[in-house]
DNA sequence: AAAATACATGAACAGTTGTTCATATATTCA
DNA sequence: TGAATATATGAACAACTGTTCATGTATTTT
């Protein structure tokens, strides 16, 4: 593919911290399985850790940091809460960063 | 913007280690403003460190980890050695998650 | 009401990460 | 050749991160 040319892209120092904090939020194993385990409809906690295989608490952590970084959003109903991607930049996000793990 | 329809995202447990792994190179705000310092036309070393104000040698272990995640491509002249960015994945990641952080 | 269920949270500890400093390698210049 | 310049690298240490365990809160069931 040939480099497309763009207008300059304007990073200052806080928009950089901004910017490393959200792929900081998508930098861990089990964090990038919770977004994959949510990402084609919404699941609870409970049915997230049975996924991928790690305990409820961690997942529960984990959901916070994705949910303070606006990755993930939240429905209540009855006592459980089902967690949804929070908007289409985490799925192209996601799809962008598997094509490049893959060679495409 | 409404949630477009997509194919199911498939991510075993390695293409989520690896997914973590670049993103974790995108997680710190020194590479992060190295990538955009390289994002719209190459720079040697010694313009990046002056240009982020962090130390060479800092840039230069930076540098090799976001070589080692291929988001950055070098191309030696003399003794300057001149990063650019490795693909266009790496601008699309930058513009997505800019966008993400403004609430775009 | 009490018990059970689903999730959240604080503390603590092991493991990881970013920077600095010293040193090494490669290339150019005199 | 030796000195100077540009970059790379290894070790070490402070700071940060992810998990576990214990406990807390909200909701439902009996």
């Amino acid at each position: 593919m040939p480099k497309t040319k763009q207008a300059p892209t304007e990073v200052d120092e806080n928009a950089a911290a901004d910017l490393a904090e959200l792929f900081r939020a998508m930098s861990d194993t089990s964090r990038v399985r919770i977004l994959a385990a949510v990402m084609d409809s919404e699941r609870n906690v409970g049915a997230i850790a049975a996924q991928i295989e790690i305990s409820e608490s961690a997942v529960s952590h984990h959901l916070r940091h994705l949910r303070q970084m606006r990755l993930v959003r939240t429905r209540k109903e009855g006592r459980e809460v089902y967690y949804a991607l929070d908007d289409d930049h985490v799925a192209a996000l996601f799809k962008l960063g598997l094509e490049h793990v893959r060679h495409e």
